[in-house]
RNA sequence: GGAGAGAUGGCAGAGUGGUCGAAUGCGGUGGUCUUGAAAACCAUUGAGCCGAAAGGUUCCGGGGGUUCGAAUCCCUCUCUCUCCGCCA
């Protein structure tokens, strides 16, 4: 939720700004909901103040005497009249609510406008990518793939999107989790193991309801969903809670499964690890001030970015423009790796400021070094998604013997040198 | 899954229809005392919403009901604990 204050007080420049956002919600709208609400409510408070003061009177009468017994049938009509309204309020406030829950975040100032991907800036780039990868084809064409990564059993066991990782290749999706976990741990992000299925309130206080209620699998028998991104349960760690500014910034991180319906987004570029339902993902979690979160970003960011040098993967960082930045963001940096076998940028991880956005949904405040209470700022980044990592490694260590070369980093879990088979 | 008990402020724990946002203790904060600290003593100490403010109002697990009036009575859901069953 953005802060209902600046709705009321700045309405042109909230309406400016979301316009900026990909997202159609009617402001004034919500901003009469709020006066109606408002009304309704100071109605009913005082009606309830007048019911409160006689109630207080009839506390002192004589239970029975012929004054409490007309008291009690004023108190009668009051009482209806006074609940009536209640409940008036009570419905006011909830179409409020309703409404206000559909505006999305504001893009920060830094945000530049834009429409569609095409409009996103890259502000980084990092690695060669013509000329070093001679040997580079698509990861699904290599030979042995099917075998290590088998999409034909998982459809038996499942569905389309839901491959078993086989041997060798399941270590190394394990070492790569490991690594990044490791990375994380270093850069002081404490681990957590989440729940990997949530409740509505959760996944609306991060923001994927109301907006993406069809990406989701959905359990009908407990209502509850399972997470898209380790960012919804973590964050959620504390809802409803006040944190001491002196214990923040907060740096959590999390490996989990993720869960993706990809509703309608199934067409041509979805082949092997582009795109799957179910995939691994080292998920990194911040609560800070609000003082701070830009600048938390950037590490975030930079965080993620040393994992890909690492990896040796040749990558570049996209300032996401505000068409193509999601409902609860305020900024959002995308980190893509080059995969030189198709020739393809892929998205490996997505940084973000949410500002206060989701604290707010959340109810995650703060007490300032001044005693004041103010809601926390959020951020996540992912460190990293692991089957596109993987892709890109397949496509860009091949080598001349149709083996693929296995990152150093990873010899902690992975000792041998290369995957795969020689041709 | 079955039987029973319970859910009150940061924590512990009173309160069984009106004067209860709620006793008391602990903890926190400020102060007195002290060279300093401890102890002792004094004061203070929840959050949401409406309001410019004064003030008002809501919240005793969630929802609904009874009543002029509910922390307190009824229904229901959720969760916790104990025992039994089952099971990684």
């Amino acid at each position: 939720m953005i802060d209902i204050k600046l709705l009321r007080e700045q309405p042109e420049q909230v309406k400016e700004a979301i316009s900026r956002k990909k997202f159609s919600v009617d402001i004034d709208q919500v901003i009469k909901l709020d006066a109606v609400r408002r009304a309704k409510i100071t109605e009913a408070e005082s009606a309830k103040a007048a019911q409160k003061a006689a109630n207080q009177e009839m506390a002192q009468l004589v239970k029975g005497s012929p004054e409490f017994l007309e008291k009690v049938a004023t108190m009668k009509s009051l009482s209806s009249s006074t609940k009536e309204l209640e409940t008036l309020a009570k419905e006011a406030d909830e179409a409020f609510q309703a409404a206000f829950l559909e505006i999305p975040n504001m893009p920060d100032v830094s945000v530049p406008s834009g429409h569609t991907e095409a409009d996103n800036e890259v502000v980084k780039t990092w690695g060669a990518i013509d000329g070093p990868f001679p040997n580079a084809r698509p990861h699904y064409d290599i030979p042995w793939f099917e075998s290590r990564i088998d999409f034909a059993r998982g459809v038996k066991a499942t569905g389309a999107g839901f491959p078993f990782y086989v041997g060798e290749m399941s270590r190394m999706v394990r070492a790569l989790i490991n690594y990044f976990l490791e990375v994380a741990h270093q850069n002081g992000y404490e681990e957590v193991s989440p729940p990997i299925v949530v409740n509505a309130e959760s996944a609306t206080a991060t923001g994927q309801l109301p907006d993406k209620e069809g990406q989701m699998y959905w359990d009908a028998n407990e209502g509850f969903y399972l997470i898209p991104t380790a960012e919804v349960p973590v964050t959620n760690f504390y809802r409803e809670e006040i944190l001491e500014a002196k214990n923040l910034p907060i740096y959590r991180c999390a490996y989990t499964p993720c869960f993706r319906r990809e509703a309608g987004s199934w067409g041509a570029d979805v082949r092997g690890l582009n795109r799957l339902h179910q995939f691994d993902k080292v998920e990194l979690v911040k609560w800070t001030t609000a003082e701070t979160s830009m600048d938390e970003l950037e590490q975030l960011r930079s965080n993620v970015e040393q994992i890909l040098e690492a990896l040796e993967l040749p990558f570049r960082v996209l300032k996401m423009c505000s068409g193509d930045i999601g409902f609860p963001h305020a900024k959002q940096y995308d980190l893509e790796v080059f995969a030189a076998g198709q020739k393809r940028w892929l998205e490996v991880s997505s940084c973000s400021n949410f500002t206060d956005f989701q604290a707010r949904r959340a109810g995650i405040r703060y007490r300032d070094l001044e005693g004041k209470l103010k809601t926390a700022h959020t951020l996540n980044g992912s460190g990293l998604a692991i089957p596109r990592v993987l892709a890109a490694i397949l496509e860009n260590n091949l080598e001349e013997d149709g083996r693929v070369r296995i990152p150093e980093v990873l010899n902690k879990w992975m000792p041998e040198t290369h995957l795969g088979e020689t041709q």
